[in-house]
DNA sequence: CATCGTTCGCTACACATGTAGCATAGAGCT
DNA sequence: AGCTCTATGCTACATGTGTAGCGAACGATG
């Protein structure tokens, strides 16, 4: 799943295969799509000879409980405390660490102006 | 893996089947963490009468493996676009948002210094 | 000391997933 | 039309995982 979001949910039995660290056959892959789709969680259109693949669910959706899952992991689901450890724990440029205190700004504009 | 690195890396097999969604059976879990051991991801010491499972690989290595695959899976893999994502998608308080403003000068100082 | 309860290892079986190989269908080419 | 190439579905088997149940080890309790 996580690969066909990657491939912005538009993805074919290769596509999957050459995304993965540890890639299983073909029959593995195609086998389970198909598994995946009997049981709703992908849909698939044609492309020609292909089958393309996609999430039922939104990507939205998908991001926003992947997140959940991490948050729960790893800060006990604070968003903030990871948000406050990414700042201080990783390279950023000065341009990147401006660029989010201005969106930071025009964030708290826009939520002032709806209060 | 995820259970065990919530519950701080040192887990029973009990606490981990609590925290699962759709808890398979004791026996499954138990087996699971035997093979997990045997396939060296997990070790296990004992208090009293139980055994603990600790990961072995460290927390923080963890964090960041998942944060990349995060990343790669809904962001391309840019932590920028991510951040600022995050920072407009969800619910902040203003206390929040200041609290990150402040550290992102922090780290800004701290970087000055060393430079 | 005997008993009970808990946790573990281990076994046997059911179901899920990985793999290999074959037959079919359709597209493109000669 | 005949041929080749590709992608699919399907089948049979190997391996991995979930489940149930047993006996052994150990501590706690009467």
């Amino acid at each position: 799943m996580n690969a066909v979001f990657a491939l912005a949910n538009r993805a074919t039995a290769e596509d999957i295969r050459a995304r993965l660290t540890n890639p299983p056959t073909d029959s593995a892959v195609r086998a389970m799509l198909a598994r995946l789709e009997n049981k709703g969680f992908l849909k698939h259109q044609y492309d020609g000879p292909r089958y393309v693949y996609s999430a039922t669910i939104s990507p939205a959706a998908a991001k926003r409980t992947a997140l959940q899952q991490y948050l729960q992991t790893f800060f006990g689901g604070s968003l903030r405390q990871m948000m406050t450890a990414l700042v201080s724990d990783t390279s950023w440029t000065d341009e990147d660490l401006d660029a989010l205190k201005d969106e930071i700004d025009r964030v708290r504009k826009e939520r002032k102006k709806q209060s």
